[in-house]
DNA sequence: CTATGTATGTAATATCATAACACGTCAAGA
DNA sequence: TCTTGACGTGTTATGATATTACATACATAG
């Protein structure tokens, strides 16, 4: 079972099984889990959110590291390369992976009230958008789809 | 029939048809069609692409109208409350709407080698989408579907 | 003709992102 | 061992995108 951001749950499992596969997933890609690289993937683990790459930048530098842009965003750029991390191009903003190492095309549910981010399944939606390109004869090599509304508790109290 | 964008067709068309229906959306729904915003309206016409608020901004510069960012946000901030442009979050920019006036949810289709932006009917697209947000309880109300890919003159010279 | 709301123009600033270069580390390979 | 090259990090500087705040013009209703 994943993690389930829109119920209550033990976050310290989210961020223990993302973190061990995100070990995994750069240890069999040859690439290096450095320690801004892990620092960051932790900082938006810490969060079912997504975060700014200054957000990211000024926790960064409040510890130690690097204070400039680049450091953040770098950081970042692999962590998407690596599919431990997404970005949320509506909010300008990153959000952790949390089912990395799974291959899975991004749809994400963003709670306009809590600024919860989720990710959900996406193979029908992506067999539908296929289909519907195909029509207009439009081959779709990647795809984004970010879906603004209400996350279950925001959506109660309303 | 909708104009189509990936097909060699006579373009006076689309800009015809769409600028009418523009002007009927407007005057329907009380706003006012000036004429900084119809020339922009114009200007995204002018290709099936989308453009960046600053190249929208230097083309409206250079005939006459203000030269500072918030002439061009601003009118691009009307079409698209209107519905007669559409902002495309992976591109930093906005494409006019090709069938203003008939409620649709925007899904693109983005031609990573000639930049054309197409939308394709969303519908069912949608409907995996709802399906697979309400699976966790979440109520999607905006939707945006960006895909990138090859349109059908692009795929076949590659 | 005035008052009121709306549209436009402009200056200044905020926010997001990248280019270019310097330096340190580490692991081949001569 | 020494060199060399790849890579990661840090920093400066700049570019690209977007908004706030305020001033001015213009429409239209009363
Ligand atoms: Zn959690
Ligand atoms: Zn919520
Ligand atoms: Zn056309
Ligand atoms: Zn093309």
């Amino acid at each position: 079972m994943q993690p389930q951001p829109f119920h209550d749950h033990d976050h310290s499992h989210c961020t223990g099984d993302v973190m061990a596969r995100a070990e995994a997933v750069t240890a069999a890609s040859g690439a290096r889990m450095t320690p801004v690289r892990r620092r960051v993937l932790e900082i938006l683990l810490e969060e079912h959110r997504a975060l700014g790459a200054y957000d990211v930048l000024q926790r960064l530098s409040a510890e130690g590291f690097g204070n400039q842009p680049p450091v953040a965003y770098r950081a970042l750029e692999f962590l998407v390369d690596q599919g431990l991390a997404h970005r949320i191009q509506r909010l300008n903003a990153f959000t952790a992976c949390m089912h990395p190492g799974t291959s899975h095309a991004p749809a994400f549910l963003i709670c306009r009230s809590c600024n919860t981010v989720a990710e959900a399944p996406v193979a029908p939606v992506r067999a539908a958008l296929d289909a519907a390109a195909a029509e207009l004869g439009f081959a779709v090599e990647r795809a984004n789809i970010e879906a603004l509304g209400l996350c279950p508790a925001c959506g109660e109290t309303a």
